[in-house]
DNA sequence: TGGTTAAAGGTCAAAAAAGGTCAGTGGTGA
DNA sequence: TCACCACTGACCTTTTTTGACCTTTAACCA
């Protein structure tokens, strides 16, 4: 991965790999610093790579003493659990949506990875975008995405 | 064969030759020039050469930092595998078809107990059919079907 | 205490850095 | 001659990177 963005990315969950708790403190300022780059450039990792699908939250503070905090959230509780169907999921699931939350759902142990992989490429663009418009797509791979969910949580019970 | 396309293929299968876990990742500009020429060239080497149909897979990413990855995939073009898949190329799959053609992946170990659950229940009339008629219902489950096949053939190599 | 200031972080648009698409040209073999 | 394959160039889309400008807040000082 040569760009910066993946860089800082990786750098930051390894951090946030090895810190207690699950979560990181920083400041942009200093990271920015590290990487030699606009401290813009460190919300744009935190926005596209950090986002709440993917399972985290960021927070942060400005002014004075001001600070980033990454969060690791995970699926444990049956909170989050229906959270993802609610407030994340929805009623319309972009590709990229689909795929972040897959691979979320990877890392947390809930989908392997072979079945990530199958459950994305038949949530592809490229498949449903060729019978279904940008309004209907989307609400396609919400209703497939949830009865995944649904499935998962069936097939737990029965192991 | 003294033809540019060719030559390209022959190098981009050398090094694919050569490389670990049967994929090489690589920069579009960067080929071009090395073969001195239009960069949608490539392009054409790519989608003449590389196909599902031939055994390769071409994922890519655009903008900084951007690069094409060309897959081997794991089947040759005689096995059953290929040929379910293109059986699958244009044919029509109707609930009960997916059914009975996950279950037999299942039973020849190609797929696990719970990936044929959870592709069932994306396949499920009661999801598509909200969306598709019956005409198109089935056109979507085939192409599905073909994707979750490559899927397959990829994810044994990932592994 | 209250106002000022410096030290954070946030936003947004423009530029840059990739790759993608498609129509059209030209050669070549049946 | 006609169909097919190779190739190019113009134009498009996506993703990253930067910089100028804005907002918030803690700390300091009168």
């Amino acid at each position: 991965m040569g760009n910066l963005a993946d860089r800082i990315e990786a750098y930051l969950k390894t951090i946030l790999g090895e810190a207690e708790g699950g979560s990181i403190i920083l400041q942009r300022g200093f990271l920015a610093k590290i990487f030699s780059c606009a401290p813009s450039q460190i919300n744009y990792v935190l926005t596209t790579r950090f986002t709440v699908e993917k399972g985290y939250l960021v927070e942060s503070r400005r002014g004075g003493g001001g600070f980033l905090r990454i969060v690791r959230l995970g699926f444990d509780e049956e909170s989050n659990f229906h959270r993802l169907m609610n407030e994340l999921l929805g009623e319309e699931v972009s590709q990229l949506r689909a795929n972040n939350l897959l691979e979320n759902l990877c890392e947390e142990d809930i989908l392997t990875e072979r079945e990530a992989i199958l459950l994305k490429s038949v949530f592809a663009d490229k498949i449903i975008g060729e019978f279904l418009s940008n309004t209907y797509a989307p609400r396609l791979r919400a209703k497939m995405m949830k009865e995944v969910l649904i499935g998962i949580s069936r097939a737990d019970l029965e192991s």
